[in-house]
DNA sequence: TCTGGGGTCCTAGGACCC
DNA sequence: TCTGGGGTCCTAGGACCC
């Protein structure tokens, strides 16, 4: 492979259509029928069958705009389960992990692997025996794709996804001549290039991968930073992106929701943001940290033009770094006052934590000692949350009408995370199967 | 009526210091 | 009246990812 440099391979795994499929296992009569899940607040479509993308219905689609096409062609429509997926998505690494010493966890549905080259004699064999492994353990479908640096593994998967074939894998290996492969790549599709830099490149004529690993380095950094070059170098075979083993540490832990209504009163926001601060707060704990600024903010609905838009955001800093959810909420509360204005329809408010460091990392307040019955309250309160659930013991200050919280209204059971969501299955004749 | 959430990184520009 | 230059730190904004 001579124009690929570089002495490893790099592989990546990609559910497909992850949510639609982890709903699938469950809903086996779901099979080659449409599906779409919805994101929070039942909002945008964020994922698709194959039968729902030749509908011609995209990614990230307003729900609303194709209520009546989903009904027309009777789409199966679920709210998002996100501990169902994050327990699959740990069942898919698990598997992975268990055939590769080196594995990097990308998001919930990818994951990069790498090995040296050479060490798998047929990789075409080895991605569909790694493929049907993942299937056969887990029930997901995935598609993969290999070759001399990630950016070229993305690609692969994308060919892979492209492929009417139905193996689902794709190797750039020695007999494909890689410009001829980067000549039917659009810039859109290539990962690190979002739509502003494809719009940017595409107006000063460069279109496809090919022609964007033709151009000239400084002009590619002056265009796409230091970040885009990296890209590029990537495309021409040169690794400069590592796999990372070890998830990195966190810099920011945030929560925020949209309306599942326009929110007018303070009170009501006052509500919404002691709820993600006090789940921000769990998340926090739950990784063993503090944290030392946080960042408050609100806004309207930007879609609705006709409407006063209003929209700001306060950072408070901590004289002392806390994961004491009372302590959160307070700082959380003056700053929401602080911006809150009347007379607006609010649609949405968030939280973020930073200036993270371990719990155990003292850089204590010169006149505060430390209270050890806020830390001894906070794990009393996270082992009931997790035994019972998250709204067992909460603040006052969450609010018990909570008429602002967000819709989702086609949500699944929690079939893998909670005892008494768990499918029951019964006893049917051979060939058939059924879920109760 | 109804348009997600949670992150990261890079850069430019201002403040500040010597 | 005339009034430097370089370094660092911080932040806001913009880009990207899934």
């Amino acid at each position: 492979m001579k124009q690929f440099y570089g002495e490893k391979t790099f592989g990546l795994i990609d559910c497909n259509n992850f949510y639609v499929s982890c709903e699938r296992l469950f809903r086996p009569d779901l099979a080659n029928k449409p599906v779409v899940v919805l994101s929070n607040n039942d909002g945008c479509i964020i994922a698709r069958s194959n039968e729902v993308k030749k509908l011609g219905i995209s990614m990230g689609a307003p729900y609303f705009k194709h209520k009546a096409l989903i009904r027309k062609y009777n789409v199966t429509v679920f709210s998002s389960n996100y501990p169902l997926y994050g327990d699959i998505s740990q069942r898919v690494m698990d598997v992975l992990m268990q055939m590769e010493p080196e594995v990097e966890v990308y998001s919930i549905d990818e994951a990069f692997i790498t090995f040296p080259k050479g060490k798998y004699l047929d990789l075409e064999n080895y991605a569909g025996f790694l493929k049907n492994t993942v299937q056969r353990d887990t029930g997901i479908p995935v598609s993969i794709g290999f070759g001399p640096t990630k950016t070229l593994a993305k690609i692969a998967t994308w060919f892979a996804k492209k492929k009417s074939s139905t193996d689902s894998t794709f190797v750039m290996n020695d007999q494909h001549h890689l410009e001829t492969l980067l000549a039917g790549v659009d810039v859109s599709d290539i990962w690190g290039i979002g739509r502003r830099y494809a719009d940017r490149l595409k107006k000063q004529g460069v279109h496809t991968a090919l022609a964007l690993i033709q151009c000239n380095d400084t002009w590619i950094k002056k265009q796409l930073t230091i970040a885009g070059l990296r890209t590029v170098m990537e495309l021409r075979g040169i690794p400069c992106i590592s796999l990372e083993k070890a998830p990195p540490v966190k810099k920011s832990i945030g929560t925020s929701r949209s309306f599942g209504q326009p929110v007018h009163a303070l009170s009501a926001l006052q509500e919404a943001v002691a709820t993600y601060t006090t789940q921000a707060a769990f998340k926090l704990r739950s990784r063993g940290l503090k944290a030392s600024i946080i960042h408050v903010f609100i806004r309207t609905n930007s879609f609705r033009k006709e409407q006063a838009q209003y929209c700001n955001s306060k950072t408070l800093t901590l004289s002392e770094s806390s994961s004491h959810t009372a302590t959160l909420i307070k700082a959380a509360l003056t700053s929401l006052k602080a911006i809150y204005q009347p007379g607006y329809h609010y649609q949405k408010a968030g939280i973020l934590l930073s200036g993270l460091v371990p719990e155990n990392y003292e850089q204590l307040h010169l006149f505060n000692a430390p209270d050890p019955s806020s830390i001894s309250l906070m794990e009393a309160v996270d082992t009931i949350n997790k035994r019972w659930g998250r709204d067992t013991i909460q603040s006052g200050a969450v609010g018990l009408i909570r008429d602002w919280c967000h819709r989702q209204l086609e949500k699944s059971p929690a079939y893998t995370t909670r005892w008494s969501e768990l499918p029951i299955v019964k006893a049917a004749p051979p060939e058939t199967f059924s879920v109760a």
